[in-house]
DNA sequence: AGCGCCCCGTAC
DNA sequence: GACGTACGGGGCGCTA
């Protein structure tokens, strides 16, 4: 169907100026020194639209001058709204010739805002058979969603509105969305709506009573007093507030539809405006354009007729196998390894002179900037490892995982009531009900009111910290502290999993579906978000049941796969240290090895708290640990923590040569690299403040055994997922944490996907240590554990 | 109201 | 200040 695109323009400008203003980029302007940031803003935007979804039809709607109706039925109609900036008023005369030259129809009528033109058109089109797509981010437009007219959002990363859509962002149908800005008013049109009651409440009340109308009819009816109050005697300010929010759709616009066809530009009169207003780079690609294909092709270095340029794999979907493909994402991540570099913006602003219009030809431009960085080793990583996981994660991503609703559902309510019994508990020993949520109050009735003894600052703010470890050992001193503790607990497994999972489940399949980036993690983890699935709960028995709700297909099973000790076996290869080595060849518990080695006990006479202690030692020389840090881990005296790294570098001297080594190669080479030459710049390491120099020190050891563990991890999972299709096999791959991969397997596959799993990700790569990875199966992910 | 920072707490 | 890598929820202050 024919689509006509009504762009809601000086909306957009406005919007897209002033998050440009927020993000503090340079203005700019001409040489004569007058502003053309909007001017460019709103061109890249149409030609974007253009560009992107070829629209039929399109025509840009600015507001006319003077008052409408709106500012006669109330004289203080948008009183409350900030001056525009004249620089912007500037510009819209130009914006207008650029439009005039781009062949884009410019609509206004007198006595009328650019909503009622839009709706106007819109229901007229709409009528007419043709749909309809609003460009704008103004919510009240969503009250005209259906029946073949939609919104697009271009500040919100292209929403695009239907009705279901519009009922999931503001919780009522389009045809309530009127009855909602009724009730709630607008502060930035200065209209009042009914006092005290929020969105929230005008959500819960429309639901429940159906219309605006049937609500004010039925007002005495409604339970909570304070809305009851409100609807009552607040009558005529909603209707006011009503008939100003609702858009006309009966104004005066005689424009035939058909007059909004598109047109290719007028190339001349869009030449002369890019040379006025000096878009250089606009100028050039015309010249190019009309001096042909060969020119604009010569001019863009070497050819790239045939290869795909990603950076979002989601959007784009997979290409076919086997044809060309450059990933700006991967390519920028293989060179800066810093994932907030590697976002679109941030590389536009370090390696391009300006945007280009569109987004096709920023990243055409990236990859030209970014392709001859991508060499040797890079080149190889992204050939063999990065490129060919990202099927691999996009197919994980589409199959989700599925989970048990009712469960979790049934955890929640308990949840719920043991937190109201605790939240009594403690406002009673508290002698005062307050907010346990905030750190700040609940630190004043801690220390203030309760003169229980700080523990210490925070860092930024030095506010009474309030942490886990503080209240721990508090715990003798109050009774409140162990309900404190264990509000904190059900409250953050309820807030972050409970609650926040079911919401996320796509009803399209009814599966928990994640995100995975490829460039989320510094050493070259992945990271997993909305939800993010690498952090479901584990160590408690209440996280447990969380896991436990993520379940297999009816019928198939969980399996889990991880690598055991994969960085503590890394660094036995990395530092060849003698006992390190010989502990994993003969597969023996390296934590009791350890407690063995400091202790100078044999192995049989490791106690469960000696061999805790020395699994916090194996940790925290992989991560760089202090004398401090492990005294607080482990609550010992520091001089003790001191004595037990000490012991441990006697015992594993290979170890500390190797740590000693790795910071003086980051020192001279300023990056670290994994075992295939993954890259991390440490700049820091020869910083002159010494925080930050110890900092990068640990960051040096750090990034070697968890970057490689990364890249194995990555690899396994290519090799995995290529087995499993190549078998034919139904089994698939549904999440990755770290050093653990999780399946789903029909029950008769299971046996030999095992077999495959743990065979793959051994074999992986050879070592001067063996891998060792353990499986589990079961009918949920705690079971498989 | 939306955004960003902070504190805090999950995971490996 | 003090242990590496992430994500995210709630509070809270800032800006609009």
């Amino acid at each position: 169907m024919p689509r006509v695109f009504l762009v809601d323009a000086f909306n957009l400008i406005f919007r897209a100026y002033h998050a440009r203003q927020r993000s503090g980029a340079a203005p700019m302007r001409t040489s004569r020194g007058s502003s053309t940031e909007a001017i460019y803003i709103f061109h890249n935007m149409i030609r974007r639209l253009q560009k992107q979804y070829s629209p039929e039809y399109l025509a840009a709607v600015f507001e006319s001058e003077g008052p409408t109706f709106r500012d006669e039925a109330y004289a203080e109609y948008k009183a409350n709204r900030a001056e525009t900036p004249p620089e912007l008023i500037e510009q819209i005369p130009a914006i207008e010739r650029m439009l005039g030259a781009m062949r884009v129809p410019v609509l206004k009528a007198p006595g009328f805002e650019a909503d009622d033109v839009i709706g106007t058109l819109a229901r007229r089109a709409a009528a007419a058979g043709l749909e309809v797509w609003m460009i704008s981010s103004d919510k009240d437009l969503l009250q005209l969603v259906g029946d073949g007219i939609f919104m697009l959002d271009p500040m919100k990363n292209d929403t695009l509105y239907d009705p279901a859509k519009v009922k999931e962002f503001k919780g009522v149908p389009p045809e309530r969305i009127v009855g909602l800005l009724a009730l709630v008013g607008d502060s930035s049109d200065n209209i009042p709506g009914a006092p005290g009651i929020g969105e929230k409440g005008a959500v819960q009340l429309l639901s429940q009573f159906g219309s605006l109308d049937e609500l004010l009819d039925q007002a005495g009816e409604v339970s909570r007093k304070s809305y009851r109050e409100s609807l009552l005697n607040h009558r005529d300010q909603i209707e006011l507030s009503r008939r100003l929010a609702t858009i006309d759709t009966s104004a005066p616009v005689e424009i035939d539809v058909e007059l909004l066809r598109a047109q290719p530009p007028d190339l001349e009169a869009l030449a002369a405006f890019y040379r006025e207003y000096e878009f250089l780079s606009f100028l050039k690609e015309l010249d190019l354009q009309a001096a042909g294909p060969e020119a604009a092709e010569a001019e863009g270095g070497e050819a790239e007729p045939d290869t795909a340029i990603f950076y979002d794999w989601k959007a784009a979907g997979c290409p076919d196998p086997g044809k060309p493909v450059e990933d700006v994402l991967l390519y920028a991540f293989l060179v800066l390894a810093d994932p907030s570099s590697c976002a679109l913006e941030s590389l536009i602003a370090r390696y391009l002179e300006r945007a280009p219009a569109t987004r096709e030809e920023t990243l055409r431009a990236l990859a030209r900037r970014l392709r001859p960085m991508v060499t040797g080793d890079l080149r190889r990583l992204y050939d063999e490892i990065d490129l060919p996981l990202m099927p691999v994660l996009l197919r994980m991503e589409q199959t989700g995982v599925r989970i048990d609703t009712g469960r979790l559902a049934a955890l929640s309510s308990e949840m719920e009531a043991a937190l109201g019994r605790l939240t009594d508990e403690i406002y009673a020993l508290a002698g005062m009900p307050f907010n346990i949520n905030s750190p700040k109050q609940l630190g004043e009735v801690l220390f203030e009111r309760l003169g229980l003894q700080p523990q210490g600052k925070t860092s930024r703010t030095k506010a009474y910290s309030t942490s886990a470890d503080v209240l721990e050992s508090l715990a003798a001193a109050h009774p409140i502290v162990a309900k404190i503790l264990d509000y904190r607990q059900l409250a953050k497994l309820k807030g972050t999993y409970v609650d926040a999972l079911p919401q996320l489940i796509s009803p399209e399949d009814g599966r928990l579906h994640t995100t995975f980036n490829p460039a989320g993690a510094a050493t070259g983890r992945l990271s997993s978000a909305d939800p993010n699935l690498q952090n479901i709960p584990v160590r408690t028995e209440l996280g447990r049941e969380i896991r436990s709700c993520f379940i297999p297909e009816p019928g198939w099973m969980l399996l889990s796969a991880d690598y055991s000790q994969i960085e503590l076996r890394l660094l036995a290869h990395f530092s060849s240290d003698s006992a390190l080595l010989e502990a994993f060849r003969h597969n023996e518990d390296i934590h009791t090895r350890t407690a063995s080695e400091i202790h100078g006990v044999a192995p049989l006479m490791v106690t469960p708290e000696m061999r805790r202690a020395a699994k916090a030692v194996n940790f925290g020389i992989v991560y760089g640990q202090t004398p401090f840090g492990l005294s607080q881990q482990l609550g010992i005296p520091v001089e003790e923590a001191r004595a037990y790294i000490a012991r441990y570098f006697e015992r594993y001297p290979g170890v500390r040569i190797w740590i000693d080594r790795t910071i003086e190669e980051v020192r001279e080479r300023g990056c670290t690299l994994t075992l295939w030459g993954r890259r991390r710049p440490i700049p820091d390491i020869a910083s002159k403040n010494p925080n930050a120099r110890a900092f990068a020190e640990r960051t040096a050891v750090n990034t070697p055994l968890q970057g490689t563990a990364a890249d194995l991890m990555r690899k396994a999972m290519i090799l995995v997922d290529a087995e499993l299709r190549q078998r034919g096999w139904r089994s698939r791959l549904l999440l990755q944490v770290h050093d653990e991969l999780v399946l789903e397997c029909p029950p008769e596959e299971l046996g030999e996907v095992r077999a495959m799993v743990k065979r793959t990700m051994e074999g992986v790569e050879k070592l001067t240590v063996p891998l060792l990875v353990e499986t589990a199966d079961g009918p949920n992910w705690r079971d498989a554990e």
